[in-house]
DNA sequence: AGTGCCGGTTACTTCAAGGGAACCGGCTGT
DNA sequence: ACAGCCGGTTCCCTTGAAGTAACCGGCACT
């Protein structure tokens, strides 16, 4: 059996990129990336597919996206107020890596969900 | 400009896939799966590099692995007591969806902090 | 007899994300 | 006069993840 190298301390400092990308990790933000994959959004529009989202945490999300510069917000001065929400050019890169994430999780969702329903006779 | 279909209400049900991967989400998970990168690792050499983890949320987050059947814990009869957690092939399967974000969060950093401190400017 | 190591467990506390419900301004339409 | 639409905001509450501190059993070493 081979040495494996010792595992230094500094691994994860906050600069170092093996930490998961900025807020990928919350509830609604990478759904909120797919529902605007195929082009701008209303507010209105978004809660749709979102439908469990309160507009609270929706503005939370896409303001939060905004300050990254993940979305683009456009507010038109008409009434009945409309506001669109779309990808910036850095939001759209993220739909790359996040594709291979899904695809990872539609590959092996069957694969988990067995070995926990195993786990759990284990228990 | 071209029309644009509709979102659907149903685009995120429980099984569709485009939920991010079960618990890659949590604090720890990913950098545990990064500091098994290389090969087995006992419990006490996870807390180095991970120095701010405590023995209670490890435990927790090693296990909930376990559950998804990312990594493998063995615990050898000696004295002192030796458990070495490993990656399983599910585990290590996910490495390399996670190495697309992590390039992504590495060659987008400085781009994201840029952003948020013009933010930051405008309010 | 006391100390230390290893891999935890237990009980308690903290804290931020998220959720729910109500409300808002400005305009339109009836 | 009143209701409705849009894109929110405000206040309050719940929940669960995470953190802190103390402790444990079994053996070895001194």
């Amino acid at each position: 059996m081979s040495r494996i190298e010792p595992l230094s301390a500094d691994m994860f400092d906050a600069d170092c990129g093996h930490r998961m990308p900025f807020r990928v990790g919350d509830k609604w933000s990478a759904m909120l990336l797919r529902c605007l994959e195929a082009g701008p959004r209303r507010f209105t529009e978004l809660k749709v597919p979102l439908h469990r989202v309160s507009p609270k945490v929706l503005t939370e999300t896409l303001r939060a996206m905004e300050r990254d510069g993940w979305v683009s917000r456009t507010a038109y001065d008409e009434n009945p107020p409309r506001v669109e929400y779309a990808l910036t050019a850095l939001g759209r890169a993220l739909l790359d890596p996040m594709d291979h994430l899904c695809a990872w999780t539609r590959a092996h969702r069957a694969e988990i969900l067995g070995v926990r329903e195993e786990y759990a006779q284990g228990e």
